[in-house]
DNA sequence: ACCGTATAATCCATTTTCGTGATATCCGAA
DNA sequence: TTCGGATATCACGAAAATGGATTATACGGT
């Protein structure tokens, strides 16, 4: 179950490490790029829930993407301690570039599934999270 | 969806490498001596393709294991290119504590879910990988 | 208002991983 | 047999991740 769930997020990362390979981008800034263009802006310690890597990992791998020039760090005002992470427009179109091949991969493996099984992988995953 | 699978692979490799905090084990090493306990004795590239990662990086972490006594590298007779990778009798104890592990984590983690749920997680899983 | 504790993010030293190139062995074909 | 291509592993320098300590800010109780 776990062993299985760990060989399949190295091979997908590969997988689209490979389709992305024009944007040269490592498989956490990947990861980083796609949960950043999912919806509102993040901060560090949330984007750090979310993709599962640690905070002080991020401090280097945010710093790769600013110089890119892909997100900004703004002082959230709301929290002096906080930065927030927006995109910046370059950055938002290779994240949706990022999450267009995502979509790519899962219409591929996914077509020949149905809703059953898929609503049982999200409350396998979920289980698996929450449980930790 | 894939997001997803990363996310939960973070979690529970963390939660694996605290519940075996007196091990001192890091999440590769884990997985890898998961897999080398699985069933038989495999070689570096069969470890890679079971893991995910690099054969050039198990280098360096099979070194790690051989030291602490966990495994050995013996020339395999049928092909002198390659080494086979026994555990040890103190890394098949390891091995098995780590498989102990696992096996609390998911039975905690998927109490609650049915044979449908459990399956629908495996199509998805086998799907994603074969894809790639 | 003050103090202690909790939280956010970063910095730094160390360890680990990556990617490329080199080496040794295997296997099939001329 | 010998050649050439393929496979398995190692070696090494560069890049990235880790974990602990540090700094700055927020919050809650008195």
């Amino acid at each position: 179950m776990v062993l299985a769930l760990q060989r399949a997020t190295h091979h997908t990362l590969r997988a689209l490490s490979a389709a992305l390979a024009d944007l040269n981008l490592s498989a956490a800034e990947i990861n980083a790029l796609a949960n950043l263009g999912e919806g509102g802006t993040l901060n560090v310690r949330q984007l750090s829930e979310r993709t599962g890597t640690r905070a002080s990992t991020l401090t280097g791998l945010l710093d790769r993407l600013e110089n890119r020039g892909y997100l900004a760090r703004e002082l959230d005002p709301a929290d002096r301690r906080s930065f927030r992470l927006p995109l910046t427009e370059t950055g938002q179109a290779v994240a949706a570039r990022v999450r267009a091949a995502i979509a790519d991969l899962e219409r591929d493996a996914l077509s020949r599934l149905d809703a059953t099984q898929l609503a049982g992988y999200h409350a396998v995953v979920t289980a698996l999270q929450e449980a930790c």
